[in-house]
DNA sequence: CGGGAGATGGGCT
DNA sequence: GCCCATCTCCCGA
Protein backbone atom coordinates (compact mmCIF):
# COMPACT_ATOMS: atom_id res chain seq x y z
CA UNK A 1 0.00 0.00 0.00
CA UNK A 2 1.61 3.57 -1.05
CA UNK A 3 -0.09 5.44 2.21
CA UNK A 4 0.24 4.22 5.72
CA UNK A 5 -3.12 5.23 6.91
CA UNK A 6 -3.61 6.56 10.82
CA UNK A 7 -5.55 4.41 12.61
CA UNK A 8 -7.95 5.80 14.79
CA UNK A 9 -5.85 4.69 17.93
CA UNK A 10 -3.60 7.41 17.03
CA UNK A 11 -5.65 9.90 17.60
CA UNK A 12 -7.16 8.67 21.25
CA UNK A 13 -4.29 9.88 23.58
CA UNK A 14 -3.37 13.27 24.45
CA UNK A 15 -4.57 16.45 22.07
CA UNK A 16 -1.62 18.57 22.41
CA UNK A 17 1.27 15.40 21.98
CA UNK A 18 -0.96 14.51 18.90
CA UNK A 19 -1.05 17.96 17.43
CA UNK A 20 2.87 18.09 17.55
CA UNK A 21 3.03 14.22 16.56
CA UNK A 22 0.96 15.31 13.13
CA UNK A 23 3.84 17.52 12.05
CA UNK A 24 5.20 15.55 8.72
CA UNK A 25 2.20 13.34 8.26
CA UNK A 26 0.39 13.41 5.10
CA UNK A 27 -3.34 15.19 4.18
CA UNK A 28 -4.81 13.19 1.53
CA UNK A 29 -7.70 13.68 -0.79
CA UNK A 30 -8.87 11.20 -3.73
CA UNK A 31 -11.75 14.06 -4.52
CA UNK A 32 -13.92 13.49 -7.64
CA UNK A 33 -11.99 16.39 -9.73
CA UNK A 34 -8.57 14.91 -8.96
CA UNK A 35 -5.81 14.04 -5.86
CA UNK A 36 -4.68 16.60 -3.86
CA UNK A 37 -2.08 15.94 -0.75
CA UNK A 38 0.27 18.29 1.21
CA UNK A 39 2.44 17.79 4.25
CA UNK A 40 1.18 19.01 7.70
CA UNK A 41 3.49 21.73 8.68
CA UNK A 42 1.24 23.75 10.69
CA UNK A 43 -1.31 22.63 13.83
CA UNK A 44 -2.95 23.52 16.99
CA UNK A 45 -4.73 21.99 19.49
CA UNK A 46 -8.19 22.46 21.29
CA UNK A 47 -9.03 21.32 24.23
CA UNK A 48 -11.99 20.59 26.63
CA UNK A 49 -10.92 22.06 29.86
CA UNK A 50 -9.44 24.95 31.07
CA UNK A 51 -9.89 26.29 27.05
CA UNK A 52 -12.30 29.18 26.77
CA UNK A 53 -11.02 29.33 22.90
CA UNK A 54 -12.34 25.59 22.31
CA UNK A 55 -15.71 25.31 20.28
CA UNK A 56 -16.43 22.79 22.64
CA UNK A 57 -15.76 24.52 25.68
CA UNK A 58 -19.95 25.87 26.25
CA UNK A 59 -20.83 22.21 25.53
CA UNK A 60 -22.04 20.06 23.21
CA UNK A 61 -24.72 22.17 20.19
CA UNK A 62 -24.99 21.06 16.49
CA UNK A 63 -22.29 23.19 15.00
CA UNK A 64 -19.90 21.08 17.46
CA UNK A 65 -21.25 17.98 17.79
CA UNK A 66 -18.72 16.18 15.59
CA UNK A 67 -16.23 17.12 18.55
CA UNK A 68 -17.92 14.93 20.70
CA UNK A 69 -18.04 11.96 18.54
CA UNK A 70 -15.17 9.34 18.17
CA UNK A 71 -11.93 10.77 17.88
CA UNK A 72 -10.26 10.11 14.18
CA UNK A 73 -13.01 11.84 12.08
CA UNK A 74 -13.17 15.40 10.35
CA UNK A 75 -14.49 18.51 12.11
CA UNK A 76 -14.78 21.24 9.62
CA UNK A 77 -16.82 24.25 10.50
CA UNK A 78 -18.11 27.50 8.15
CA UNK A 79 -16.13 30.48 9.59
CA UNK A 80 -16.23 34.74 8.69
CA UNK A 81 -18.74 34.41 6.49
CA UNK A 82 -16.19 32.51 3.07
CA UNK A 83 -13.64 30.06 4.76
CA UNK A 84 -13.89 26.85 6.05
CA UNK A 85 -11.30 25.26 8.79
CA UNK A 86 -10.68 21.47 9.16
CA UNK A 87 -9.89 19.71 12.05
CA UNK A 88 -9.40 15.86 13.58
CA UNK A 89 -11.14 15.13 16.16
CA UNK A 90 -9.07 13.73 19.28
CA UNK A 91 -8.46 12.26 23.19
CA UNK A 92 -12.16 10.25 23.44
CA UNK A 93 -15.35 10.13 22.42
CA UNK A 94 -17.32 12.69 24.41
CA UNK A 95 -14.31 14.54 25.19
CA UNK A 96 -14.93 17.30 22.76
CA UNK A 97 -11.18 18.10 21.85
CA UNK A 98 -9.48 18.63 18.60
CA UNK A 99 -6.81 19.56 16.37
CA UNK A 100 -6.16 22.51 13.78
CA UNK A 101 -4.54 21.98 10.39
CA UNK A 102 -3.41 25.38 9.54
CA UNK A 103 -0.90 24.42 7.32
CA UNK A 104 -0.12 22.13 4.39
CA UNK A 105 2.74 21.82 1.84
CA UNK A 106 1.20 20.95 -1.13
CA UNK A 107 2.89 17.53 -2.76
CA UNK A 108 0.54 16.69 -5.42
CA UNK A 109 -2.06 17.79 -7.32
CA UNK A 110 -0.80 21.53 -7.81
CA UNK A 111 -2.60 22.10 -10.70
CA UNK A 112 -5.84 21.27 -9.52
CA UNK A 113 -5.26 23.36 -6.17
CA UNK A 114 -4.20 26.50 -8.42
CA UNK A 115 -7.43 26.05 -10.24
CA UNK A 116 -9.50 25.69 -7.32
CA UNK A 117 -7.62 28.94 -5.52
CA UNK A 118 -8.29 30.58 -8.23
CA UNK A 119 -5.82 31.65 -11.49
CA UNK A 120 -2.49 33.59 -10.49
CA UNK A 121 -2.17 31.85 -7.09
CA UNK A 122 1.68 30.86 -6.45
CA UNK A 123 2.61 27.38 -4.88
CA UNK A 124 3.35 29.38 -1.77
CA UNK A 125 -0.12 31.11 -0.83
CA UNK A 126 -2.24 27.97 -1.57
CA UNK A 127 -2.05 26.56 1.72
CA UNK A 128 -0.43 28.53 4.01
CA UNK A 129 -3.35 29.05 6.37
CA UNK A 130 -6.40 27.02 7.40
CA UNK A 131 -9.10 28.76 4.98
CA UNK A 132 -6.82 28.60 2.02
CA UNK A 133 -5.89 24.84 2.58
CA UNK A 134 -9.35 24.03 2.88
CA UNK A 135 -10.54 25.88 -0.85
CA UNK A 136 -7.09 24.29 -2.36
CA UNK A 137 -7.40 20.85 -0.75
CA UNK A 138 -11.53 21.05 -2.04
CA UNK A 139 -12.49 20.16 1.76
CA UNK A 140 -15.90 22.07 2.62
CA UNK A 141 -18.88 21.69 5.04
CA UNK A 142 -19.69 17.67 3.25
CA UNK A 143 -16.69 16.52 5.05
CA UNK A 144 -17.69 17.41 8.42
CA UNK A 145 -18.24 14.22 10.63
CA UNK A 146 -16.16 11.99 7.52
CA UNK A 147 -13.82 9.25 8.93
CA UNK A 148 -10.10 10.12 8.01
CA UNK A 149 -9.19 6.59 8.18
CA UNK A 150 -10.18 5.06 4.95
CA UNK A 151 -10.26 6.45 0.97
CA UNK A 152 -10.92 8.53 -0.44
CA UNK A 153 -9.90 10.87 2.50
CA UNK A 154 -7.45 10.17 5.33
CA UNK A 155 -3.97 11.43 7.02
CA UNK A 156 -0.99 9.24 6.37
CA UNK A 157 2.09 8.48 8.44
CA UNK A 158 5.34 11.14 7.20
CA UNK A 159 8.40 12.12 8.32
CA UNK A 160 8.68 10.99 12.33
CA UNK A 161 8.21 14.65 14.12
CA UNK A 162 12.03 13.67 16.17
CA UNK A 163 13.38 14.27 13.03
CA UNK A 164 12.45 17.75 12.34
CA UNK A 165 12.30 21.25 13.83
CA UNK A 166 9.58 22.41 15.89
CA UNK A 167 8.64 25.48 16.79
CA UNK A 168 5.67 26.28 19.41
CA UNK A 169 3.62 29.51 19.72
CA UNK A 170 0.23 30.59 21.21
CA UNK A 171 -2.33 30.22 18.85
CA UNK A 172 -3.31 32.81 15.85
CA UNK A 173 -6.43 34.05 15.38
CA UNK A 174 -8.27 33.98 19.25
CA UNK A 175 -9.34 36.33 22.00
CA UNK A 176 -9.16 33.83 24.56
CA UNK A 177 -6.83 31.38 25.79
CA UNK A 178 -3.56 32.88 24.07
CA UNK A 179 -1.41 32.28 27.08
CA UNK A 180 -1.61 28.16 25.68
CA UNK A 181 1.30 27.53 23.79
CA UNK A 182 -0.50 24.86 21.48
CA UNK A 183 0.56 25.89 18.20
CA UNK A 184 2.76 23.78 16.54
CA UNK A 185 4.93 24.27 12.95
CA UNK A 186 7.68 23.69 11.14
CA UNK A 187 10.55 25.98 11.58
CA UNK A 188 11.63 27.92 8.92
CA UNK A 189 9.02 26.06 6.12
CA UNK A 190 7.67 28.73 4.07
CA UNK A 191 4.20 27.06 3.98
CA UNK A 192 3.54 28.17 7.60
CA UNK A 193 0.88 30.82 7.99
CA UNK A 194 3.40 32.94 9.37
CA UNK A 195 6.42 33.38 7.00
CA UNK A 196 7.84 29.86 8.78
CA UNK A 197 7.58 31.65 12.10
C1' DC B 1 7.35 45.54 3.63
C1' DG B 2 3.76 45.75 7.78
C1' DG B 3 -0.62 47.11 9.72
C1' DG B 4 -5.46 47.83 9.59
C1' DA B 5 -10.06 47.78 7.90
C1' DG B 6 -13.71 45.51 5.45
C1' DA B 7 -16.12 41.52 3.54
C1' DT B 8 -19.33 38.00 4.66
C1' DG B 9 -22.85 34.68 6.80
C1' DG B 10 -23.87 31.30 10.36
C1' DG B 11 -24.33 30.54 15.29
C1' DC B 12 -25.39 32.00 19.64
C1' DT B 13 -27.04 35.60 23.41
C1' DG C 1 -26.96 42.17 17.03
C1' DC C 2 -22.53 40.73 18.03
C1' DC C 3 -18.86 37.50 17.67
C1' DC C 4 -15.87 34.76 14.96
C1' DA C 5 -9.72 29.10 15.17
C1' DT C 6 -9.77 34.20 8.04
C1' DC C 7 -8.22 36.44 4.01
C1' DT C 8 -7.26 40.14 0.78
C1' DC C 9 -6.65 44.62 -0.41
C1' DC C 10 -5.04 49.09 0.25
C1' DC C 11 -2.67 52.20 2.51
C1' DG C 12 1.79 54.51 4.38
C1' DA C 13 6.79 54.12 5.01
Amino acid sequence: MKYQILAQDYYQGHTVEIARSLLGARLVYFSPEGLTSGIIVETEAYLSQDDPACHAARGKTKRNAVMFGPPGRAYVYFIYGSYYCFNVVTNGEGVGEAVLIRALEPVEGLGLMQKRCGRGQKKNNLTSGPGKLCQAMGICREHNGMSLQEYPFFIAAGVAPDNLSVGVSGRIGINQGQDKQWRFYLKGNPFVSRRGV
